[in-house]
DNA sequence: CAACAGTTTAGAATTATTATAATGTAGATT
DNA sequence: AATCTACATTATAATAATTCTAAACTGTTG
């Protein structure tokens, strides 16, 4: 159980209030080594689990969706049937993997700088995110 | 009004029945110069407008995951609240212009070869895409 | 310790999508 | 051309995901 000061600090200074439910699930969310991804589902399950004090689904949505807002999390979409939270809120680029329905991160080595030649006018480029789809490799079976 | 032979062809190639409906739906996605891409709602509007017979609700679904599984539509997920169809069904990547919510076609000299550090064991690649996020550029508002 | 604005909550409402089951139809078989 | 059959369409109901509502609650300020 580490400090959750932290967390009452890192919400004041983006204007949410420091509730009880929001803090619980930046210790869920945040109090861990690695950022990682998760549904909506994962996280009721998560919160459902590591609590004793349990947090309603509306309110679940709506601080997931605060949080987005205020840059604590970040939406990844593979497809309309399966859309993910990401706690690493980064830039950054994602393998999927098609067999188990994982998101793994790419860092900054594993995929060359993109280069973008057309820019469309007055328009600016906000980010570039790659997708890379993939899935068991078959072809070792005759 | 071009000739639908082609379409009930093409779909009789994938084995889909050329049906009234799917050959209707066919001739509203394929019979124009360009690919475009729409969601759910723009094709049952367009279908409703361009159109003296309706088509059921279900059947739209239906058959755009008919098509969607057999190659003639993809999926491009936006976010969880938007999720469109493209009847370019290349790999191929895209600008989303996050003023307009419109999706634009990359093509092959838009951007530069995405080159590929990480391998992931035993996974083979099945595609690559980037999605550029863009909006309007007001720096130069004082 | 008020007072108030913002938050949570259970449950209802809404929306998007899928399932159901009766009816229709494309294409094959006579 | 009539019949057959598997598949498709349809209206509608059912489900699932998300959002709304309005009452109760709580964090913050003074
Ligand atoms: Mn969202
Ligand atoms: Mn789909
Ligand atoms: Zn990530
Ligand atoms: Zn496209």
């Amino acid at each position: 159980m580490k400090k959750n000061c932290n967390f009452i600090e890192k919400l004041r200074e983006v204007g949410l209030r420091p509730t009880k439910q929001r803090v619980k699930m930046c210790e869920v969310l945040y109090n861990r080594v690695k950022t990682f991804h998760f549904t909506i589902n994962d996280l009721v399950k998560m919160l459902s689990e590591e609590m004793n004090q349990k947090i309603s689904l509306a309110t679940v949505y709506n601080t997931v969706h605060a949080f987005e807002k205020k840059g604590y999390l970040k939406e990844i979409s593979i497809d309309s049937h399966r859309s993910y939270f990401d706690t690493n809120t980064s830039v950054h680029h994602h393998f999927f993997d098609e067999d188990t329905n994982e998101l793994i991160d790419c860092d900054e080595s594993d995929i060359d700088k993109i280069n973008i030649r057309k820019n469309i006018i007055g328009k600016k480029i906000n980010s570039v995110e790659v997708l890379v789809r993939v899935a068991s490799d078959n072809q070792n079976q005759k």
